[in-house]
RNA sequence: GGCCCUAUCGUCUAAUGGCUUAGGACGCUGGGUUCUCAUCCCAGUAAUCCGGGUUCGAAUCCCGGUAGGGUCACCA
């Protein structure tokens, strides 16, 4: 049975890398069949924040990773939260103090090290070995009582009978503190698999100061959850038709460590927004509508984003984008003059408009371009003021599609006041 | 600095010793479609870090350099 788990500490937000490590945890444990654990290590009281916990169930969450066992909803080797099993380590120190392999120093307590050398087959990075005397006499109960990470993190993963250990690459050096440690306590050492660390442009860790890597971010800039899936996924794992788009079902069914690479992927904004448009672009239009709606907290009328949906589906990269396609639609912008035409385009435009009777998709089209020809306009010139009176832009979606949305008043209102 | 890890186009990556004039994607450039922008289509740009080996044959294996990263807490 395939056991595997993420550890984040409650210390602030929900960060991307805890989303990384989640997602390939998850992938390992459904294409085996077993379980994904989400323990809390919160062992540092200091450095607890309140609400971090929750941003990490949401941020999770938010993305379709979902825990089989955890703090908030139990599990059968809970508790879930390092606080809460603080008399099991109890049991743990004695097990390592009468054996001899721990000794108190002052108020705390420390792991004798052994002085083996250490070694272990890493289902990405193949054997990694370290020499014994490169482990130090490290603390594994601080003197407030509280277990130390290398510590706590050894015991829960025994308790909680974790067959795989997957995580970041950071965690390599403390792989052989834990390994003595198992080995100390003579117990089975599970399989381990250092994820490559996402870096940023500059090829560092992504930081917090000047990264992007709060889940909540990506949400407020109008990502979609399965685009930023898609592309975590795409991070150092890669489909083996080579494909780019697919969900994250089809990322559990294809996916294995083996095809994990062990270099640094850098984080790539870019191809993060192409594949965000890409799925942008496939949504249904009526869910699209209601992920703006939603999105700008009602704050623009459902019925005439279904209207204009259709025209920015394939021109928006993030949610956030819609307010600058189509804002227009719904407040008048200052009236940008274009050509030197402006006036007589927009006079033209006027008449043109203000003689259709039926108000028609096709009937604007024909007075607009009956109207170029009899005056001998320039297409491109006149299509060009008519869309910068109306709008204030020079980018607009196709500018008929949006006088018929706006409606024959506002459209003659509009054209009237870009001639003042 | 010690220890550890890594190294294919600018970026994400494929190729697991021969089928490779190193493939795909993002980006970028040019073109087509078009009232602008975008979508879509077509084309182009661009890489095996360097040096030694092993082998009939190396991006792929080994060694050495170099470069980048990680880690060296009573943080996790």
């Amino acid at each position: 049975m395939v056991r595997v788990r993420i550890a984040p500490s409650p210390t602030g937000f929900a960060h991307v890398g805890t989303a990384y490590t989640a997602l390939f945890n998850y992938a390992f444990a459904k294409k085996n069949g077993g379980q994904f654990v989400l323990r809390l290590e919160d062992t540092d009281i200091k450095r607890n924040v309140e609400g971090a916990e929750k941003a990490i169930y949401e941020g999770l969450t938010w993305l379709g990773l979902t825990w089989d066992e955890g703090a908030d909803i139990g599990g059968k080797y809970g508790p879930y939260k390092q606080s809460e099993r603080l008399e099991t380590y109890k049991q743990y120190v004695e097990r390592l103090l009468d054996s001899g392999y721990a000794y108190r120093d002052q108020r705390a307590i420390r792991f004798k090290n052994p002085n083996l050398d250490i070694f272990w087959d890493d289902k990405v990075r193949g054997r990694i070995s370290f020499p014994g005397n490169e482990i130090k006499d490290f603390v594994i109960v601080k003197s407030d009582g509280f277990p130390t990470y290398n510590f706590a993190v050894v015991v829960d993963d025994i308790l909680m009978k974790i067959t795989h250990v997957i995580r970041g690459e950071e965690h390599i050096s403390n792989t052989p503190r834990q390994i003595a440690i198992y080995k100390a306590l003579d117990e089975k050492i599970p399989t381990f698999a250092h994820l490559p660390t996402l870096r940023n442009k500059d090829r560092k860790k992504l930081s917090k100061r000047r990264d992007p890597v709060d889940l909540r971010i990506f949400r407020s800039e109008g990502y979609l959850p399965e685009a930023l899936v898609n592309f975590l996924c795409l991070l150092g794992w890669s489909h083996p038709e080579e494909k780019e788009i697919f969900d994250l079902k089809e990322f559990v069914e294809l996916f294995s460590l083996e095809r994990v690479r062990k270099a640094g992927p850098i984080f790539d904004m870019e191809k993060l927004n192409w594949i965000n448009g890409e799925y942008l672009r496939k949504i249904q239009k009526s869910k699209l509508s209601n992920q703006i709606f939603a999105f700008y907290g009602g704050r623009y009328s459902k019925k005439l984003i279904s209207k204009i949906v259709p025209l920015i589906q394939n021109r928006m990269r993030k949610l956030t984008e819609f307010e600058s396609l189509a804002g227009f639609m719904f407040n008048r912008k200052k009236p940008l003059r274009v050509t030197d035409n402006f006036e007589r385009h927009i006079k033209a435009a006027f008449d043109a408009v203000s003689g259709i009777k039926k108000w028609e998709r096709q009937a604007i089209d024909e007075s607009l371009i009956n109207k170029v020809k009899s005056e001998g306009f320039k297409t491109g010139d006149f299509f060009m003021d008519l869309r910068a009176s109306l709008s204030g832009s020079r980018v607009t979606p196709p500018i008929n599609d949006c006088i018929y949305i706006l409606g024959k008043d506002e459209v003659l209102e509009r054209l009237s006041l870009s001639l003042k």
